[in-house]
DNA sequence: TGCTAAGTTCGACTCCACTCGTACAAGTAC
DNA sequence: GTACTTGTACGAGTGGAGTCGAACTTAGCA
């Protein structure tokens, strides 16, 4: 299943309307690239765990958006989504959803458009201990 | 006066002892440049009016370190202190003690060392209103 | 029809950051 | 000495973020 219109997958709030390959779903509600805001961007990746999330997603997706559970974090469901929607919100990912799952991505275009650089210090980024 | 050791100045936990002009206090306790984190740089950061403090170093201050009323930012003393020592002990800022002032300056060498590009964008950012 | 899996929502809890007032310490100047 | 100035220390209040369990929704499948 893909692309049907339903309360989960509405199309994105404040989010330019983009041509884009057909049969994707519409991205989850996202600040639009313009409203990007560093210091919301700082803040949603100062938390270690999410810092993991985006620097995965940067070195190891090849380019395709992944599950939540292909991360291979050890917390439960519901701290996931509190992680993974704040980075959204903050304009660090996008999320589209595929029947049940939910794949993120990072917005590369966006973030290096209005940040140069940053993106490029993530990746560089080694976790406390080890990966 | 200058330079003498008191409990105010003593010695930078952690600081490589490095040849410095003569006649400069020592530096506030800070980390070493090796131990710099970036989630914690990025924390600090992500306080509007942190970033706003650094910024104006970047921007405006002349080749020395500037006094708290420099800024001119408009909070109670006790605020300002907060926000000197998070920058200081993320390892953003360097104070130093002359006399009864205590002036900060960014440690752009040993950030642009460890995550280059990051002052850039703090350099390039704009508040949400106004300066 | 019912089961299972992915993820959300809600509420509760804890903890930390931000804010600020007040009191105090340390230089500087008279 | 006294007064003034710069800044810290401490404590309290507030709000928000991180953590998690439990109940729920939805899609796919037998």
């Amino acid at each position: 299943m893909t692309g049907q219109r339903t309360e989960a997958n509405r199309p994105a709030v404040g989010v330019e309307e983009r041509p884009e390959p057909p049969g994707l779903p519409d991205p989850l509600p996202e600040p639009a690239a313009a409203d990007i805001r560093l210091e919301t961007v700082l803040g949603a990746l100062s938390d270690p765990l999410r810092l993991r999330i985006v620097r995965k997603l940067l070195l190891e997706s090849e380019e395709f958006d992944h599950t939540c559970g292909w991360f291979g974090l050890d917390r439960p469901k519901s701290s996931l989504t509190h992680h993974f929607r704040a980075l959204r919100e903050a304009g660090v990912t996008r999320q589209r959803q595929y029947g049940l799952e939910r794949r993120s991505q990072v917005r590369v275009a966006d973030l290096n458009a209005r940040f140069p650089g940053l993106l490029d210090l993530v990746a560089a980024w080694t976790p406390p201990d080890g990966d």
